[in-house]
DNA sequence: ATATAATACATAAGTTTCTTATGCATAAGA
DNA sequence: TCTTATGCATAAGAAACTTATGTATTATAT
């Protein structure tokens, strides 16, 4: 999903995080969105975004809603109940990550 | 090599970051000296670690000297020169990480 | 004394998560 | 009319882990 390997694993939070934003969203949207709001610097493939997403229903964390907009298709993902709930702790665990390399790299500011 | 699938993927740059610390580590201490710094938070695998500092000396990041101490064996792993600057490239990139994420996530304080 | 934990290395099988390469289809722009 | 953008999908392969072993020495606890 992108030129580094540090991206490895935040794939799912990322969706999910941009789903408690903006209550529906297809897959093409997501990968714009997020190359705009980390200009750049993110990119994520679409041979890692649909198996996740697809992951993300199986596992009960979002729903599909299909539509047909100019006669192409667009799979609408939103969060489920449980998958808001397990937002809240995937975020957690992303800002504990990034506090601890934060420290890590940087004791001085720790 | 923690709980979290986070890490997957800065482990290398962990020892790169270490080593430019203590001049010269082994595995084991490796670690050790992880766990602490990260009080428990992030437990390195040996199954992870020593394939890790296999590869990062056949790239020519880092040298091998061994040593015996109480009868027992130490792989003690330095930079390279190679090594020296290539960790100056990914402390670059995890810093470029962390800050795009915490952007991503935290959105107000960027 | 003796079993367990700590120290110290190693590898192999399996899993997860991604990249790269395809494939199909419609719409817009050069 | 060819390429790019939009929109979905999957399959093969690579990378980075986990989990499970294995060997060996030393220290600690019972």
């Amino acid at each position: 999903m992108s030129n580094s390997k540090l991206y490895k694993g935040s794939l799912n939070t990322i969706i999910l995080k941009l789903l408690t934003e903006n209550d529906k969203m297809y897959g093409y949207e997501i990968t714009q969105k997020v190359k705009a709001l980390t200009k750049g610097e993110l990119h994520i493939t679409e041979g890692a975004l649909y198996p996740a997403l697809h992951k993300l229903e199986a596992e009960g964390l979002l729903d599909v809603e299909i539509q047909k907009v100019d006669n192409r298709l667009r799979k609408y993902y939103k969060l489920t109940d449980q998958g808001a709930k397990e937002t809240v702790n995937r975020l957690d665990e992303l800002a504990d990550y990034i506090k601890t390399m934060q420290a890590f790299v940087n004791p001085k500011l720790a």
